[in-house]
DNA sequence: ATTATCTATAGATCTATAGATAATGC
DNA sequence: ATTATCTATAGATCTATAGATAATGC
């Protein structure tokens, strides 16, 4: 499909299969459309993949880790200031999510239809993270205790903020979109638009000025 | 199952039904297992229903519309001000989620499944707000006008804000909660939380004062 | 020889219906 | 008689594998 046919076919079913599973999902992809759609015989998916599982995992796993360990994949330049921080945590966070906007609905499909899977999520979680969470968590104290935000605010509460503003755009915009009737422009528009609100809204959320 | 067997079986596959579509989503829930969960034959909810996209239908077509007016089914007292106005919608939103916590999520399976309901969404959206929307866009221009609230503020952005903070706590909760390994009370303890805090959010966006 | 690809098919579901039997309302 | 329930089964997928054939690397 993406390249001629002078290669073997492993490469062209991994790519075929993770485009149906962002696009329809793991249970509404069988390996007889990702054979179909391969150009090639469906036991061919089976051959290489022996399971329909096995394939999902093989290309999601590595996605998955990437995808989490993404959050926090900025260089931390320790001169910036804690709104700095903040605005550059949320700009990434909001740019992760838009180079792989269907990620996020298939880790959550994903999630509830084996939930065993969440072990893997739980370790990618705690594994980078907790330095990084912790030195903010320090700066957010003292900039409470400088009166420079506001003094009712956990991390946690940050946390949750951040991730429901920019996440809920890339599950609900698919929704939204076909609602509303957006064009591919006006769809981009919007995402330019809420990339900035949402640091907006943070940011008048910890009671740090209008700009 | 919920009642004893001097009913016929209707009522009961229509409760069964339902439990499971909003437990598992509409692919991973058999007419087979409908009928072993609700106690009789398959042939039985075939019989009722004739295919397994009318049960769906038949038991959420009229689900969908109350929830999607119930987001603007509050009585509207004029003497209220905007600010208080914008409080009792943004918490009235989110009971609205809370009373049915697992619907957004079906919701966005079920459109990304058949994008053909939207139609019925669609239909639904247009139907009662229009009116409220308009009135509250005045009074949004109003307050900016008068200087209390940002004027860098739009409508649709306050209705997204809203939609993405209260919607996205049902659709990550169940992921967080098994991430974090959440207990029942732990839940209910950040919904009540949450509530508040995006509620404050939301009037920190604006430009309200902190209380 | 080994690896890649195909054909064919078994076995598991799942939806939907036909036709038999039991229960119910006159 | 009509309605509710059951048994049995057809027909459609879908996953996975066995076994045949073609292509490739020595």
């Amino acid at each position: 499909m993406t390249q001629e046919k002078d290669q073997n076919f492993e490469q062209i079913i991994l790519e075929t299969a993770e485009r149906l599973f962002l696009e329809k999902g793991y249970v509404m992809t069988s390996t007889t459309e990702i054979a179909a759609e391969a150009g090639c015989n469906q036991a061919l998916v089976h051959y290489y993949f022996r399971t329909k599982e096995n394939l999902f995992d093989s290309i999601f796993e590595k996605r998955f880790n990437t995808f989490f360990n993404g959050i926090f994949d900025f260089n931390f330049n320790k001169n910036l200031s804690f709104k700095q921080k903040i605005i550059q945590i949320v700009e990434s966070h909001f740019d992760l999510l838009n180079e792989h906007p269907k990620m996020i609905s298939l880790i959550m499909n994903e999630l509830s239809r084996r939930p065993d899977h969440i072990k893997t999520i739980k370790q990618n979680l705690q594994s980078v993270p907790l330095k990084v969470i912790d030195s903010l968590e320090n700066e957010l104290r003292q900039e409470i205790k400088q009166g420079s935000i506001n003094a009712d605010i956990t991390m946690m509460d940050l946390v949750i903020t951040m991730v429901s503003l920019n996440a809920s755009l890339f599950l609900l915009m698919p929704v939204a979109a076909e609602v509303l009737g957006m064009e591919q422009i006006e769809k981009e528009h919007v995402i330019k638009k809420r990339r900035k609100e949402n640091v907006k809204i943070i940011l008048r959320y910890l009671g740090y000025g209008n700009d």
